[in-house]
DNA sequence: CTGAAGCTTGAAACCGTTTTCATAAATATA
DNA sequence: TATATTTATGAAAACGGTTTCAAGCTTCAG
């Protein structure tokens, strides 16, 4: 299977030169003669040489390797940013490697170490549960960001969305379509973000004097399933309600089927809002309001604050807003 | 930032042995006496260590990083696939490592370059527009996978579902729901896997004796705007149609949406089929009827075979087969 | 009691680069 | 022209592991 693997050595042979020039042709790293060089370059052609990373690695001391750990390949949010990442990537002499927590927090600390072992430069990290006290002993040993997650001691070193702020300005934007029963399917309730976003319509209810009503609330667990279950259990509790808003677009899409299945018209009777915006949202029947976080561009503001930490600049992490796509599932309350 | 590294050189002082037993202890390459053995774990322990796996990749010869090529992270079904690599891979010693093609051949060449460099010890390519030739080559240098593609000389090494067998069973789906005019929204023309779907549409209209009407065929991109346009052109052209047969769930998504927004019912007037089988197809109003692919499976399957092939063991990769979710988007046709 | 065979172990070579260091050549300076 | 400075280059030393090899120590059979 494996031909003979061509090394530096054998480029230097064939050019008639030292490992050491070509090393340095190959990296740039000190002005070399002009024939040397070319006849360097000429025989990397023709031998067809690839470095071997693991060799420069061990010896440079540096991976050109970031590694990314998604929470779960696959999940709107997650992705987005992630395409952010190896978009921004793309071109540069680094190269992301991805590792998946599958929600899981075990197999997020396992992938954490998998990418220290692998020796990566930088770690980006976007959302998860790994503790906070964990994250900053790792921060004091590689250059790490996170991403669409919030901690204290390493606020310089994290970018994302303020989850407070994306439940009040959906909240906000139901009341003044004049809306007053309104019900908020939460996302999984050990999740920061859930807590968060929770707080936020609190907030918007508060300011606008509505009184909360705990049992329009319901804890679901940012899927389908948990969307149907959440109109349903609040139908069953005989509450009246003339708007829905869910955590994510996927809980959305659950409680958009409950409502049909009810009968309920989407947004005759009932209005509905997700989060995420996810590529599906414009395509609901009738297409979806959602709250967009920008998280491309989080991904890829990711990236390039990575490439300059590696090159200690001081790095800058805008604070990222929101905005809503107002669609079709949201209009006036019915009187 | 960087405290210093600890070293195998570290663990063997305080264990008061050699490298190379520490090695040994590490790998179990070797039995140890019991007293050493437990004083090296011990050190491990103590000092925190984390095999440098640049070291051990050049010294032993193999990464055990087994390279990961998707098409898109995001698209539904590539993401699957991965998904399934990745369970499959946890809790073993290797770890994979993701690239991403983004749609684009020069960008799938690129990962791979960076795949080699990277010395993985396997490669895993799900679906993707690299030439044949290059992946024969490919195949001489590295254990190779192929998932979701078909290549005649590599017959062995892919694993994917038979995409005219695909195209036939939806067609045939509806032709038995009574359905004659049928459109076809297909995938992007120069995607093997569109024309292989296309071929089995027309192979299915054939069997039923329904004679081929080009104007009921439009050629889409696998995404939603197709899906809309699909459906205005087609009704601009002032056919008439009782069943919609998508290349992929996402323009289905766009069809469901153009005929709603045309007034056409669903699945009373038109009936609607996607292919994938995501998960947002079961949500939708009416939930959609979709051709499922098994990706999960196929994605552990292929990981699987790639831990074989490296253990240099036969490997035999079954063919997969598809299933109709079928749901509420098709009925039988109207008189 | 002796020689063969089997274990465990450490020393040293090796993997393929980068980088330091010294040297030889080239250039600038006096 | 002689000396000081700069420049390009190769030899050799890292980098941190694994693996080969040989030696020391047991154990066992004759």
């Amino acid at each position: 299977m494996d031909q003979k693997k061509i090394t530096i050595q054998d480029i230097a042979e064939c050019a008639n030169v030292s490992k050491s020039t070509v090393s340095r042709v190959l990296n740039n790293t000190t002005p070399v003669d002009g024939k040397k060089r070319e006849a360097v370059l000429r025989a990397v052609k023709d031998l067809n040489f690839e470095p071997n990373s693991f060799a420069s690695g061990l010896a440079g001391g540096n991976s050109m390797i970031i590694g990314v750990q998604t929470q779960k390949i696959g999940s709107p949010f997650y992705d987005l940013v992630t395409q952010g990442v190896i978009h921004c990537l793309t071109d540069t002499r680094y190269s992301p490697i991805l590792v998946d927590g599958v929600w899981d927090k075990e197999i997020e600390l396992k992938g954490i170490d998998t990418l220290l072992r692998r020796q990566v430069d930088g770690l980006i990290i976007i959302g998860g549960d790994i503790d906070q006290k964990h994250l900053v002993r790792l921060a004091k040993k590689k250059p790490i960001l996170l991403v669409g997650r919030e901690v204290e001691e390493l606020r310089d070193r994290c970018l994302y969305v303020d989850n407070f702020d994306i439940g009040y300005q959906a909240t906000k934007f139901l009341i003044e379509l004049g809306h007053r029963a309104i019900v908020h399917i939460t996302g999984i309730k050990s999740h920061q973000d859930s807590v968060r976003r929770l707080n936020g319509y609190l907030h918007a209810l508060d300011e606008a004097k509505i009184p909360y009503d705990k049992d329009l609330v319901f804890e679901g667990s940012f899927d389908g399933p948990s969307g149907v279950d959440a109109i349903n259990t609040i139908l069953s509790r005989g509450k009246k309600f003339t708007a829905v808003f869910a955590a994510n677009d996927m809980s959305a899409f659950g409680a958009r089927l409950a409502l049909y299945r009810n009968g309920i018209n989407v947004p005759n009777d009932v209005s509905l809002i997700g989060i995420d915006d996810q590529a599906e949202a414009p395509y609901m029947t009738p297409p979806m309001t959602s709250v967009r976080q920008p998280a491309f561009k989080m991904g890829v503001a990711a990236g390039n604050a990575m490439l300059d930490l590696l090159k200690h600049k001081e790095i800058e992490l805008p604070k990222q807003s929101v905005e809503i796509s107002v669609r079709e599932s949201t209009a006036k309350a019915p009187l």
